[in-house]
DNA sequence: CGCGGATTTGACCTACGTCAACACCCGTGG
DNA sequence: CCACGGGTGTTGACGTAGGTCAAATCCGCG
């Protein structure tokens, strides 16, 4: 199967696929960070998504794609043509299965998300998605990690806006949950304390 | 594949799948109408999704379900033991494949449903799902719909709070976009002055 | 060093949640 | 037929989380 498929290298801010179009080409991230967002007719951008390596993304068979893929950071995707992909995973059922199942999950964690858009405070939404984050990007060793997304980003994935998310961790910064030694660095120092927000 | 399920008739308020279990069956819905759930540590429940007829429901492979599934009202389902499918799938690619679409489908609802919950006033979200509910139930012919969901239910849905609904849906009476002859009933009189809401 | 975009901070305002009363609908039993 | 009662829906008064607008500050980069 990875035959069938090429290296693509995405620089940032670079979007794959376009929100409407025919996903023209499906596939799975090598490395690096894409978002998955909206943008409604005002203008203002959703994000509904982000995809992690190994994560799939595009949308085979059917119809137009709902959201855009872009990159956030340099990335490098697997890319198959999506036509072929369609056919070739008709006779490879495995490979239908495998989809199936990462499908699955996503639709899981679309709609647990979908709770902390519904229900949480800010704070709370803030620092879930800092856990978030630490949990996937942290390396053994170092404490500090740097934050893929941009404030704004941050905000348009919370359906928030830019001062609140700002406004939230500065909060965290002052209780001690945090430091924020300078621009998208984080350290976390209390994990407890900040689960303890995000599940308020 | 008919032949492996049988019918189950679920009585209104019963529920199928309980959160956190192993999904026991999997199955589509013939007709009636359910709820997808999650219910929070304080409390608030939160509808991550509804089930309309031919929908699929439960959570085949993997881990355990990551809501609840209810009936709404007496409904009556093709269901399969989740271990029976699971094994069927995988010598049947065509049914993977079809399951496979409708995930993907059931994927993107719930994320066009996260940018209304997280960006969308109040009375958007209400004509959001007055339109959607009207145009999956109504039959040609009546233009009065019985709605299925209490108002505390379409709050749970939307992310708002009874009062709140039962406010936005007096306001469009008041500008004659709909009318409410009593209780559950709903007729609407004017669908674009209702779409132009949805989509404020 | 100096520019331009990101981030923070502050003052203010409003949509929506909260709490509490009230009205409606429909069944039951007198 | 009417009185009663509980569940569901509506209305009102009020408070606040978070949005808006504007200014100050920080930071990366040529």
């Amino acid at each position: 199967m990875h035959r069938l498929g090429r290296r693509l290298q995405v620089p940032k801010g670079q979007t794959v696929v376009l929100e409407g179009d025919e996903s023209l080409v499906v596939g799975n991230v090598i490395e690096g960070l894409l978002k998955l967002s909206v943008v409604s007719a005002d203008g203002v951008e959703q994000i509904v998504g982000i995809a992690y390596p190994a994560d799939f993304i595009g949308r085979p068979f059917g119809p137009s794609s709902g959201h855009s893929v872009t990159a956030l950071v340099d990335s490098t995707l697997c890319v198959f043509p999506r036509r072929a992909f369609d056919a070739f995973t008709e006779e490879h059922p495995l490979l239908a299965q495998a989809l199936l199942r990462r499908t699955l999950d996503d639709l899981d964690r679309a709609r647990s998300w979908m709770v902390l858009l519904a229900r949480k405070s800010a704070p709370a939404r803030v620092a879930s998605l800092l856990l978030d984050m630490n949990r996937r990007i942290a390396r053994p060793g170092n404490r500090v990690v740097r934050l893929p997304l941009s404030r704004q980003q941050m905000a348009d994935l919370l359906g928030l806006v830019i001062e609140t998310v700002s406004r939230s961790m500065t909060s965290f910064k002052a209780a001690g949950f945090i430091d924020l030694p300078r621009g998208r660095l984080l350290e976390v120092r209390d994990l407890e304390g900040l689960e303890r927000i995000a599940s308020g």
